[in-house]
RNA sequence: GCGAGAGUGGCGGAACGGUAGACGCAGUCGACUCAAAAUCGACCGACCUUCGGUCAUGGGGGUUCGAAUCCCCCCUCUCGCACCA
């Protein structure tokens, strides 16, 4: 494997491009020019054009992932670059979170330290990629620098009414000490201390994302530039229903409770009600279990059973009869059980429903396993009222509503119609939109985040951090020695003075969720350095981002939160836009081979030696090894392949050339060893290409032979072909048209008719360079330079080749003959010709006269410069 | 369960309704070499009676002069959402 690449590239006699010496080389000629920065607030009238990659986090070493992100945004940000664009592109760095603060328990190592150090191999890696970045613009969330301003939004968010504190059930760790994010509770157990989780009531800040929440829907329409998954993603989550909340009076009053809310989508089906169920952590069923301690206990089983995908998946509907009823709001004296089940859910809608059986299968389940009551009230159009019953499926569908009393007769959307207005006349209940989206819970007891700027006072309540008190600064004498938030052991951090009234207060101790640093970093990437959040001039010149380019992991959440975070900004006076991607890329995954040795241990790719028939063997003992499925990289199962390794062994240019070539970019891909290989002899081929070619003549020669003519009729075509290809995101079959490209330069080499050729390959040379250098920025200058040693100018400044249209042309096309419409010859004609012509080249073609002699020819199909087709009789 | 997307050679993939398999990887043969690597050249879907044909884009129907592409049904895989009332 891989002896294909040189240790020494000056080892054969072959000239090698030596992009050890060439890669560093141009990316310090363009850091000395500052070929990539441009100001906040451009003067010259260039249209803009904003790229931007989602930033990293900086774990400590860049993967493949990361290559593959940055590559592709580098293509656009280069291409659109010599497309006469002012572009923005920088680069920074998502640098609070938790994996700072677990090495700082695990290791002792100060977050803070942690994280910059990370920062420093992290940049330098990136660097070593020759990516077009303004490294001027460059910051980490987690500098007061940055997060300073955030505390400044916040603070202008909380007065705008955008922020609320208020109770939330949360997943909160007894032994840690701290509130769990849903995907930190493993089967009902903390991640990091397997404690049982407890559902615990805590005040937390809460960000009004669900004021929004209509514009956020309806403006998922204005985002064509986005991919529709992730619109639908977003749509689905941000969950828009219709329907009614009512109310349902108890028979007998439960403490001060005398009424229960509910909300339905299916308002028609009220009449064939059954009971009326509440979520375990309703109050009313929290009323009920303060008496009864049947329904406490279930309620705590409930709670413990937690709501994993896993338990939804396989619990069974589970209810606890609180022996309480209802009245119903239209039938005189019809009274229906209440009961708490652990199907409903107390976060969304009121946390209480009533049951439908016939119409809803969950209800159904739920009656049938508790012996209620099913009334049918929806009759399918071939329905027989007298005998229509419902099995053990619910019946879902369109109909006629009978057995309903006001509603009989009418259809299903009338129906709804109908008693929403009745209810509303009997002040009993309202149509009502409901949503599925939360607000958005912002605190966490952490360190490593940004505090919220607010001070608690006995007397005076919550009271803002003055404006001019900001930024809050994290402490950096924090210990990690007991579990809980650093920032509440801290012995003098959180006490403070009242801003209003002077008096002993209290720092809030809780600091960020880590998406609200990623929810507006791209607006400060437009005017880092100001000492506001943003300057007004530099968003309105550079917002919205042009083209955005992640994974699809961000579908929702950070897509969503930085949709939120942009209204609330122009709604403060921020910003003037209120989306900020235009368009939107999601890349595929870069997934390698698994190995395991044949004791189940995992290996890395280094460590085994690929056979032609595609097994394998350990490279140092020769034992077997099992190839393993493709899949994602992960340091557990070692299928990782260190960019860094693939840079020093190969080069920038050719790991992105391969990362472009092997497949399109939204698709997941295969790291392969053999494709890297391939993609670093094409830039040797290419630089091999470059060295073969003459003196350009002073002139364009007047004549050409048929190479060179032909050549630059390819390599005219090609530059059509990959601006295209670019345009589109077709990276690999811009790929594709290039190495076609490099081919036929290589054939115009062992042509006859040498006539002009030299001038014509040298062209050729020139375009190539040009066309390469969105994907291979550093050969592309090496290029350049050797066509013109004493030239100043580097590619990065050339503007993108224009095709001759004379050139694009054809000079003859190939029409491909159907007798049929199954292919029996092809035609060389030219372009345009009449159809008369055609169709006469096409019949005097020897096979298609054979298969046409003696037959009867009912319909002669053309098609200008693509085809003929005879449609014979029978 | 609901929703979305995808099924094309050994592999990744290409193809405005118009020559299916571009281009790359892997492979075969040859040249160069003492040899290998690199490089260069040729071949490379299956099958047959091989200057010519037949069959082939998950399966089955349909529309069309012509379908990988459009329509209907089915199968498989991937992703997302999910006791959402």
């Amino acid at each position: 494997m891989n002896e294909s690449v040189p240790t020494d590239p000056t080892s054969t006699d072959a000239p090698r491009y030596d992009f050890r010496a060439a890669e560093p080389a141009w990316q310090r000629a363009w850091a000395e020019r500052g070929s990539f920065h441009v100001d906040d607030v451009p003067v010259g009238g260039k249209p803009k054009y904003y790229v931007l990659e989602m930033f990293p986090y900086p774990s400590g070493k860049i993967h493949m992932g990361h290559v593959r992100n940055y590559t592709l945004g580098d293509v656009v940000a280069r291409y659109k670059r010599a497309r006469g664009f002012e572009v923005l592109h920088p680069m920074g760095w998502d640098a609070f979170g938790l994996p700072a603060e677990n090495a700082a328990r695990e290791r002792g190592i100060h977050p803070a330290k942690w994280t910059w150090d990370n920062i420093a191999a992290m940049r330098a890696e990136l660097q070593r990629m020759g990516l077009s970045l303004d490294w001027d613009r460059e910051f980490a969330t987690c500098d007061p620098a940055y997060y300073g301003h955030q505390q400044k939004l916040f603070l202008d968010f909380l007065t705008a009414g955008l922020v609320e504190r208020k109770e939330s059930w949360v997943n909160w760790d007894p032994v840690d000490g701290t509130v769990l994010a849903n995907e930190q509770v493993i089967d009902g157990r903390g991640w990091r201390s397997g404690a049982l989780v407890e559902k615990k009531q805590l005040s937390q800040w809460f960000l009004r994302i669900t004021a929004y929440a209509p514009d956020l829907l309806s403006a998922l329409d204005t985002l064509d530039r986005w991919p529709e998954r992730v619109r639908l993603m977003q749509s689905n989550w941000i969950g828009r229903s219709e329907g009614a909340l009512l109310s349902f009076t108890l028979t007998q009053q439960e403490g001060d409770i005398a009424k229960a809310e509910v909300f339905t989508t299916r308002p028609d089906t009220l009449f064939g009600m059954s009971f009326l169920a509440l979520a375990p952590e309703h109050p009313l069923a929290a009323a009920v279990a303060a008496r009864d301690p049947g329904a406490a206990a279930f309620i705590a089983d409930c709670r413990r059973m937690g709501t994993s995908e896993a338990v939804i998946e396989t619990a069974e509907k589970l209810g606890y009869d609180t022996g309480l009823t209802v009245q119903h709001p239209f039938i005189e004296g019809a009274t229906f059980p209440v009961w708490i089940a652990n199907f409903v859910l107390m976060e969304y809608g009121t946390g209480a429903i009533f049951g439908c059986p016939a119409h809803d299968q969950r209800d159904l389940d739920f009656a049938r396993k508790y012996g209620l009551h099913v009334t049918p009230v929806v009759l399918p159009a071939a329905g027989d009222p007298a005998s229509f019953a419902v099995g053990n499926e619910a019946y879902v569908g369109a109909g006629t509503i009978f057995n309903s009393g006001l509603l009989d007769g009418l259809e299903v959307d009338a129906a709804k119609r109908s008693i929403i207005a009745e209810l509303e006349k009997r002040r009993i209940g309202t149509g009502v939109v409901n949503w599925r989206l939360r607000d958005w819970g912002v605190s966490r007891q952490r360190y490593w985040g940004c505090p919220i700027p607010v001070i608690h006072c006995d007397a005076c309540g919550i009271v803002p951090v003055p404006a001019d008190q900001l930024p809050v600064r994290l402490p950096d004498d924090v210990t990690f020695d007991k579990p809980g938030n650093p920032l509440d052991h801290h012995p003098t951090w959180k006490y403070v003075a009242c801003p209003k009234c002077g008096a002993a207060a209290r720092r809030e101790t809780d600091t960020f969720d880590t998406f609200v640093d990623s929810s507006w970093y791209f607006a400060r990437y437009c005017s880092p350095k100001v000492d506001v959040p943003v300057d007004r001039a530099a968003v309105d010149h550079w917002m919205p981002v042009d083209q955005y380019i992640g994974g699809i992991e961000h579908a929702i959440l950070h897509l969503l939160y930085s949709r939120f975070f942009t209204r609330a900004m122009k709604q403060t006076g921020h910003i003037a836009v209120e989306e900020p991607f235009a368009g939107l890329f999601t890349q595929g995954m870069v997934n390698h081979e698994s190995y395991r040795a044949t004791d189940g241990t995992w290996l890395y790719p280094d460590e085994i030696e690929k056979r032609p028939d595609g097994t394998a063997s350990h490279r140092e003992t020769g034992a077997p090894v099992v190839v393993g499925r493709v899949e994602a990289m992960s340091k557990s199962k070692r299928n990782t392949v260190d960019p860094g390794a693939i840079i020093d062994r190969y080069g920038a240019d050719t790991a992105r050339w391969f990362i472009l070539s092997d497949n399109p970019p939204e698709r997941d891909m295969e790291w392969t060893e053999a494709g890297v290989a391939g993609a670093y002899r094409f830039t040797q081929r290419v630089f091999r290409l470059v060295e073969g070619c003459d003196e350009m003549a002073a002139a364009m020669p007047s004549e050409f032979g048929a190479a060179g003519r032909d050549l630059r009729h390819v390599a005219h075509r090609t530059i059509a072909a990959v601006s295209d290809a670019l345009e589109s995101f077709s990276f690999n079959v811009a790929v594709a048209r290039l190495y076609e490209f490099v081919n036929a330069i290589a054939d115009a080499d062992r042509a006859n008719d040498r006539a002009g050729l030299p001038w014509a390959r040298r062209e050729a040379m020139e375009i190539l360079a040009r066309l390469i250098s969105p994907m291979m920025p550093h050969l592309a200058e090496q290029i350049y330079r050797r066509l013109h040693p004493a030239a100043a100018a580097l590619v990065v400044d050339l503007p993108w080749p224009q095709p001759d249209p004379a050139l694009v042309a054809a000079e003859t096309v190939t029409i491909a003959v159907q007798v049929m419409g199954k292919l029996r010859a092809t035609i060389a004609v030219q372009p345009n010709a009449a159809a008369d012509t055609v169709i006469a080249a096409a019949e005097s073609e020897p096979n298609v006269m054979r298969l046409l002699a003696g037959k009867h020819v009912v319909k002669r199909v053309h098609v200008p410069n693509r085809i003929v087709n005879f449609v014979l009789a029978g």
